[in-house]
DNA sequence: TATATATCGATATTCTTTTATCGATATATA
DNA sequence: TATATATCGATAAAAGAATATCGATATATA
């Protein structure tokens, strides 16, 4: 964790905590908001790797990048941990973004709750849909693609959602990086080509779905005779 | 891969192919088929994997997990590899489904293109919203909730695809599971508990979001200067 | 106060995944 | 036909992640 540098100050790399790690932080945040609140205050790394069917070392471990929190025979105090994850995640102050395509997709996003918590501040939708163009979803103003420039370079907009059809994806996202964004983060299931510079986070339902569909396999015919 | 049963018979694993492969593959069958066709008929691993920026041993190895079609110097006929991918994707007889809550998250993955290549049959969605009963999306009916126990039953749905409130879900899944459901698909921002035989796979859009956003903090200010 | 126990944090081990290396082979070119 | 090269598949090495083990410590109980 971290490297000695010759000036003798130390480096910590944010790579330090895992891809596999990060994932599961939010986990642990949905489990422990959704504790009853009352009597008991504190939990153990092993209840928690119970409920959510981890192991108790992983939890312990995970916690302790992000938490000091600790006691031994007692656990950690719900609300501190709470405070702290979500420290750790959102910490990095708040990274502003623009969605580009106002279709189911997009709108589901915005329905999902909670995002805020995690330092994500969705500024303005755009769309090409006239229609759509002047209006407010859950607050937030549609604009028509032309404005997209505009707006992100005016309001420092580091963070551009893809939610279109895939013909237009690659479009959209050269747009988005002239318009100065870093990160894209794209629903549409094409690949994108970005500048090395420039992030770039897929979500592929279909890779989700395959995932699911071959343990189910396995489930349902453990085992496959051959030769 | 596979272990050797007394019988002297072998036993394959489905389990032999990792979860990361499984993930990638969609990938791969993403961008072979938005390439051109054309004169060039074939494709390298090394071409892959540049393109989308992985490593060729790891692309060539998936594929090899896959399809036997490699050959040196020429690589891969694109049109047998897609062929390939999508048979070992969707091999497993179609897994029928039935997806509860026609919200926004449940149109959005109607809206998603192309589940039928990886076996994906949503047979009909199930909502609470009258308003909503007796329609059709995407040439799916619409039941109402009453009808889930039947119709799960009577049609041997297999998977069960959650997209409703947070509040709502555990029970939804409670049902989902008693109607003899053996995979649960869950898109609610809760864990869910489920008996160890019924396979659970939770979409977080805030565990992706969390890695993005992490990922661009890192980015932003590479290292930290501490102590 | 002494002892037992739950739990933590750290270290060590094992397992998995990724990346590197190398010989084999199909095609192209001299 | 001989030689060069791109590419494959297999094996080996390295890196990374999950799990097991163990000593330390805070609380509860005898």
């Amino acid at each position: 964790m971290g490297r000695e540098l010759s000036s003798g100050v130390r480096c910590v790399d944010y790579k330090s905590v895992s891809v596999q790690t990060i994932s599961r932080l939010p986990k642990y945040l949905n489990y422990l908001k959704a504790l009853p609140k009352g009597e008991v205050t504190n939990i153990s790394a092993t209840g928690i790797a119970e409920a959510l069917g981890l192991n108790d070392v992983q939890v312990r471990k995970d916690l302790s990048l992000v938490s000091d929190g600790g006691r031994p025979k007692v656990g950690y105090a719900i609300e501190d941990l709470i405070y702290d994850i979500e420290e750790f995640l959102g910490s990095d102050a708040s990274h502003t973004a623009g969605r580009v395509g106002a279709g189911n997709v997009g709108r589901a996003l915005l329905s999902y709750s909670g995002f805020a918590e995690y330092g994500l501040d969705i500024l303005a939708a755009f769309d090409v849909d006239l229609a759509l163009v002047g209006r407010e979803i859950n607050g937030k103003p549609i604009f028509p693609m032309e404005k997209l420039s505009e707006v992100c370079a005016q309001r420092q907009v580091k963070i551009g959602i893809i939610t279109v059809p895939n013909y237009e994806a690659q479009h959209v996202c050269d747009l988005l990086v002239q318009s100065g964004v870093q990160a894209i983060w794209n629903f549409a299931p094409v690949h994108l080509t970005v500048p090395a510079d420039v992030l770039m986070q897929s979500e592929n339902m279909a890779c989700s779905f395959a995932l699911l569909s071959k343990h189910l396999s396995e489930k349902l015919k453990p085992a496959r005779l051959s030769k």
